[in-house]
DNA sequence: ACCACATGTGCGCTATAACGCACAAGGGGA
DNA sequence: TCCCCTTGTGCGTTATAGCGCACATGTGGT
């Protein structure tokens, strides 16, 4: 119950929101135990960096996204275009990996021509920004398709069902993803 | 003296041996024992944050060069073009208009070859992204200019002045505009 | 040689990180 | 309503991070 006089924060507890998960199951996910996982959010427990590690690795993150300081403001390594593999089994590559302070990562996604992809409801207050880099685009949203051309941008909820269609030239976009806020949330409710 | 399976590896020897220092100098500098000092090196201890904290604080250095290597950052917003004049006597159209509840915003910027664009610092907490779209770009970020191709994107703090400047071909790029609190509202003007 | 000092490592002790388990509270079904 | 499952937190135990101190070695000075 020490408490050291903690100028450094951890934002556990805000990536797991944004993932809308609940301790148990990033407990399987990173190996760490749910307790151990409940103090560190409420800043009961400082971690030790193995630990810091497996949580990181679990959720895929870098290290530096799961702890607040001064130490975020640094560099952004504009080549290092690392690529992932999506629910859908869809390919995309990583523009700007996710931030925990502004909550937001963008992906850069390529689809052949007429390649659809589907997309299930995603955590509630998820917001998604698509902008039209090449070729043509539809986008399901409130069960509607809208087409869009290159240079054209389109926001939209993603805690509903959505979907991507390409034209016939196939198209390139950036797909930006954007977690609410929890005070946020709760303020809507 | 388990030894986690470390993928972990901290550079505490380099950064020591680097500067010169013996480990009873770190020790006072930092506030931890120099037993631990040298068990961490040694790798026979995995120090708790808040221990790598007193350390990279007593180096002045930030926590990320302690660790193995990391980086981070990224996203904005939305729906119909509309076109507004910067500042800089520069034009740029909104792909997606500032949105309260991201507390983002994503401009399209045309630059007309070598033409360059100065910014002063913002409101502190302003985070900035840039993907460049066509032509080459180079940002003036902590002094440097980085240069960038398009397909390319680079993220920094914005509460710094930075710059802009195309190369021979005009460059065309989004730039998104990340506001940490809720008094970004104040610094939209 | 001898000594004064500084280096890094080993030892015992205490504080606490991390675990497994159990429990109180909330949310749906049938 | 009753039941079952999931949520997060509290408890007791074990492993270990972190401390102060002492020791072995090393280097230079006189």
């Amino acid at each position: 119950m020490k408490m050291a006089p903690d100028e450094i924060t951890l934002k556990l507890r805000d990536v797991r929101a944004a993932a809308g998960l609940s301790l148990s199951k990033v407990a399987e996910m990173t190996g760490v135990s749910k307790a151990m996982l409940g103090q560190i959010e409420r800043g009961e427990s400082s971690p030790t960096i193995a630990t810091l590690w497996k949580i990181a690795k679990g959720f895929q993150l870098p290290l530096g996204a799961l702890i607040g300081s001064e130490t975020l403001r640094e560099t952004p390594s504009s080549d290092v275009f690392r690529t992932v593999t999506f629910p859908g089994s869809l390919e995309v590559k990583i523009v700007f990996p996710f931030d925990p302070a502004l909550r937001a990562e963008t992906f850069h996604v390529d689809l052949a021509p007429n390649q659809s992809h589907e997309s299930a409801a995603h955590a509630t207050g998820v917001t998604e920004e698509v902008f039209v880099l090449h070729g043509s685009l539809e986008i399901l949203r409130d069960g509607e398709w809208v087409p869009l051309q290159a240079g054209q941008g389109l926001r939209f909820a993603a805690d509903l069902p959505h979907g991507y269609r390409a034209g016939d030239q196939g198209a390139a976009f950036l797909n930006m993803h954007h977690y609410a806020q929890l005070d946020a949330l709760a303020a809507i409710g």
